[in-house]
DNA sequence: TCGACTCGCACTTTTGAATCGG
DNA sequence: ACCGATTCAAAAGTGCGAGTCG
């Protein structure tokens, strides 16, 4: 299946950490996209402040010389499955123990130097400040959205590693797990329910685990956009779930556990 | 009263340890 | 002793529906 083109769709950002500039563990917002309430990462007080997810560190920078010379792209694999959702309007359930994201996000790499280690990342933000309610048949907005919750990121459990391992695979997020448990301390990402989310995934040059820095971009594709629930409300996305995810055959028509 | 949320259920897939044979 | 393939049970991931909460 021939995935999206790297200009269809995606939008990416580069940004560089400044080694000598401001505080390296809040990056400016990137250029070409709405600046998001906070940065990218939580500042080291907010790290403090609350229990450190077993993946989600604040690393020192690391300056580095290597600019990616390639231009780097991201291909979303799956991009017709979540185009078949985005077109119903995409609805996430989140629940207290954390619920995987279906479809999933599956990319693919190029443009990365073999020999340079990457850290990738996935973190969701806001996409408007309103709270929604699926009336009638649609979503509509109905009042102000609720105060931003602290930034998580997810990190690829085989972050980090070179370019060459990332190359030419296919590489999931399917492990990220959302919830609404505002006190969570399994390192799940944070989101309120009934409101509208953009995911987006970072690369990021890194020696080690704890010493990131260098080039960075940012990719975000528009049909990821989603809307988070605690229950689905819109039948036709039940539907597209239960037909496209495995672990709903038992709800199919030919399942043993089918409502007639 | 109503909408949002939680929890347990029955089902499926995934994962990893144990076992077996070459 | 080692390695790859197979088996199997436990864990994890689904949506549903009833019950709870504010």
């Amino acid at each position: 299946m021939p995935a999206a083109s790297g200009e269809q769709g995606v939008r990416e950002q580069v940004s560089r950490m400044d080694p000598a500039g401001a505080d390296p563990c809040c990056p400016s917002p990137t250029e070409g996209e709405a600046p998001p309430p906070q940065g990218l990462f939580p500042t080291s007080c907010n790290m403090a402040a609350r229990a450190p997810p077993p993946r989600a560190l604040a690393p020192p920078p690391v300056p580095t010389e290597t600019a990616g010379k390639e231009q780097v792209k991201m291909e979303l694999e799956n991009a017709s499955l979540w185009k078949q959702f985005s077109a119903v309007g995409t609805e996430m359930i989140i629940t207290k123990k954390g619920r995987r994201m279906f479809p999933g996000l599956s990319v693919k790499l190029s443009g990365l130097n073999p020999a340079l280690r990457y850290i990738l990342l996935l973190d969701i933000v806001p996409l408007d400040s309103s709270r929604y309610r699926f009336q009638g048949d649609a979503w509509q907005t109905v009042g102000e959205a609720e105060a931003r919750l602290p930034d998580r990121v997810f990190i690829h459990p085989d972050s980090p590693a070179t370019g060459a391992h990332w190359l030419g695979r296919s590489v999931a997020f399917h492990r990220a797990k959302l919830t609404n448990h505002t006190l969570d301390s399994q390192g799940h990402i944070i989101l309120h329910s009934l409101h509208r989310y953009q995911p987006r995934l970072h690369i990021m040059e890194a020696r080690d685990m704890l010493r990131w820095g260098g080039a960075q971009h940012s990719f975000s594709f528009p049909e990821t956009q989603f809307l988070t629930v605690t229950a689905y409300q819109n039948p036709r996305i039940t539907e597209l779930k239960i037909r496209s995810n495995p672990f709903a055959k038992g709800f199919r028509e030919d399942g043993r556990n089918c409502k007639k």
